[in-house]
DNA sequence: TACTGGTATGAATCGGATA
DNA sequence: GTATCCGATTCATACCAGT
């Protein structure tokens, strides 16, 4: 297995990469949700919208959580043309996004090109309370497919995930279980390639090295791709270092 | 606890019904989503065009294609908002869809005046698995608050249900497990009225009079309406015989 | 190892003060 | 009045330390 993490935006980096070289997409964009009105979404920075008041941790920061309703999704529609044009016939593009932002996130797989098929609740048992109603408790994977899904693999995935969000050895503020990530890999072809636009932490990286996948990741931040590089690349060694295990 | 149903057209008979006399709406309305087929939503070919004029397009226009769609949603839209006007302030609508249509149902609750406050996971564990991706295994409930919530009230509800589709005496092929009615019936006050344009076999009508609360429903087919006045008034019968039961 | 009790916090939400 | 900022809130769950 091999990875590459590309350092800049991901729209510019995703226009460079050839046609037809990815077999899935899975990424986990800002949501750019949150706040009352439009000037809370777009000013307030995403520590300040979605950490608690008062948490002791001192997770950084992630950028690109400054675009109103309107651009979030021309913005999106355009990265996920790229990932369409970046991607082989069959792949598939898994997208996270909260309950708010769910329509736009169809609407802009679709506006790309890609079939949608599908929205994955993701359960969250560890959720905030909410006085008078029903509590926020999911986010939601939107996902498609460029053409029709490969029906000769042999392959029956789930319908929805529960998991908490990783508190242990956490890293980034809206970090992904890995179990989660493995299960979502599982839908690229094995030996293929797994991309992911908004690497972050590198969840997503270290799920598709675990289960035999290749991955190109890109991070505009430097702090989350120092990170990131770091835990893809122990994956690799503790990976090598299995394989040379026992059996040696 | 009483109940009221109305033979007739849903929207017919709210029309009739008198203004701020509801306190909660929680319905199941014909998704109508069949209709496209696989080879239709395959056989795009003028994905450049959407992507080009990019924001500025709104998805629901697109010619032919989302017809179904768009008279769904203005439907909906007309429902809600005389569901709107029925209803007190702080009264919630709940409003279940599946993935396909949820986007649509958020539009048309929105446009009826509601304020959206979230997107409610049902989960359905016995769902079929599916070749090659993932399965689908989950209906949403959209939900909104006319004004916004009574933050008065005591109460904590879940942010999502698993529960499988009732088999056993099932009367109706959506029918909806009443353990999960029981719940939502919750954000009704208590001793208010609960309404569902859709009674169908009366499913939140059972709920709504075994949590304490009034029930008004519609219902248009006259087999099902028997079928639910049965289930109603069983429901009272046996609630007055729990009341006079060890006690007396 | 299994259980118990203490503590921190969640891709929030909202009212109200301040600029 | 509008935009922004500040901080209180609320419960289930996860984690940790100790028995």
């Amino acid at each position: 297995m091999s990875y590459t993490l590309h350092r800049g935006d991901a729209l510019t980096v995703l226009k460079t990469l050839p046609d037809e070289s990815i077999h899935a997409v899975i990424t986990d964009p800002p949501y750019n949700s949150g706040g009352r009105t439009s000037s809370d979404r777009t000013s307030r920075t995403a520590r300040a919208k979605y950490v608690t008041t008062g948490s002791a941790h001192d997770l950084q920061n992630f950028p690109g959580e400054n675009r109103d309703q309107r651009s979030y999704r021309s913005w999106l529609t355009a990265l996920l043309t790229e990932a369409y044009r970046v991607a082989v016939e069959h792949s598939v593009a898994m997208v996270f996004s909260d309950w708010r932002q769910e329509p736009t996130t169809s609407d802009a797989l679709q506006m790309a090109g890609w079939t949608w098929s599908g929205t994955i609740p993701w359960i969250k048992p560890a959720s905030r309370p909410r006085k008078g109603g029903f509590k926020q408790s999911a986010e939601f994977i939107t996902w498609g497919v460029k053409g029709g899904l490969d029906k000769t693999r042999n392959l029956y995935l789930p319908g929805h995930f529960t998991a908490s969000q990783p508190r242990k050895d956490r890293v980034h503020i809206t970090q992904k279980p890995v179990e989660i990530m493995r299960e979502l890999v599982q839908i690229c072809r094995e030996d293929g390639t797994v991309l992911d636009p908004f690497t972050g932490s590198g969840s997503t990286g270290v799920a598709a090295l675990r289960e035999g996948r290749h991955f190109v990741g890109v991070e505009l931040s430097s702090h989350y791709a120092d990170i990131a590089e770091r835990r893809l690349r122990a994956e690799l060694t503790q990976d090598d270092f299995v394989l040379a295990g026992p059996e040696a």
